[in-house]
DNA sequence: ATAGTTGTAGTAACCATTACTATTATTGAT
DNA sequence: ATCAATAATAGTAATGGTTACTACAACTAT
């Protein structure tokens, strides 16, 4: 037996592109809703396998904010996010990442650090009161 | 109409007492297990709404790591936890939390950026190959 | 004691996600 | 281009963590 290959598919193209073009970070749902609008019945199976696939093939990044439902990200590059704690919007930050908190973090740590995700939270533009 | 008070309850208090007798970081299905040693018709939507209520008072901290359940701290005081990758354990850092990415976040955000939080990735000690 | 209010147990409902299955699309070889 | 092999899809059912609902019990102040 030979390891499953890959093939093509036009669903996950089109979910891979709307992720390439937003910087919305979209929930399953709201992908599948966008989606739909160029394959009318694709199915909602399709959109939540398709982005398990790509999360794996590393072709876009999975958020989970912890409001109950998993974002997507179709920026790999590393970048932070910040989440509102008013409005729950999840947006880019522009900033540089802070490499070294992995190597303080493996001096700290009876095991192996690899890697870490960080969330800021606070109010966004919209939600500051003036 | 009063601003509704906090009653007493022995099951919350329970709650709390092994949350803060543990440093396992339990999901609220083990929680549910433990607590029902001492109140053994406790119902698990008892266990929801108390874990709920302490963490609104800021008694205990929930954390969101993408497993699919939440989890639940009783240590209040800021520091960091380690996810591994292999067997999914959370465990405490012991490092000093980095105060001034909040204000490098904030410096590169337009809105207000008031906390953080952190989750280091890797492999514990149990699942590192020697 | 009693009325008023908060908390609980038990159960049903909810909702994001996953699993299943018959059918369709893609791929590589003829 | 046709064909067989196999991966992907659509549609639907099932799962599992969490929340909502309701009748009853416990606490508190008058």
């Amino acid at each position: 037996m030979t390891a499953a290959a890959t093939k093509y598919s036009r669903q996950r193209e089109c979910i891979k592109e709307y992720l390439r073009s937003t910087r919305e970070h979209p929930t399953a749902d709201t992908i599948y809703m966008k989606v739909r609008e160029v394959y009318p019945n694709i199915s909602l199976g399709t959109v939540y396998r398709n982005l398990a696939l790509l999360t794996e093939q590393g072709e876009i990044i999975k958020l989970s904010c912890g409001d109950g439902c998993d974002r997507f990200d179709g920026n790999t590059a590393p970048h932070y996010h910040f989440i509102c704690r008013q409005c729950g919007r999840v947006i880019d930050l522009d900033m540089e990442p802070i490499e070294h908190i992995n190597t303080i973090a493996n001096a700290h740590f009876n095991g192996r650090v690899d890697g870490n995700i960080t969330y800021f939270y606070g109010l966004c533009r919209e939600c500051v009161p003036d």
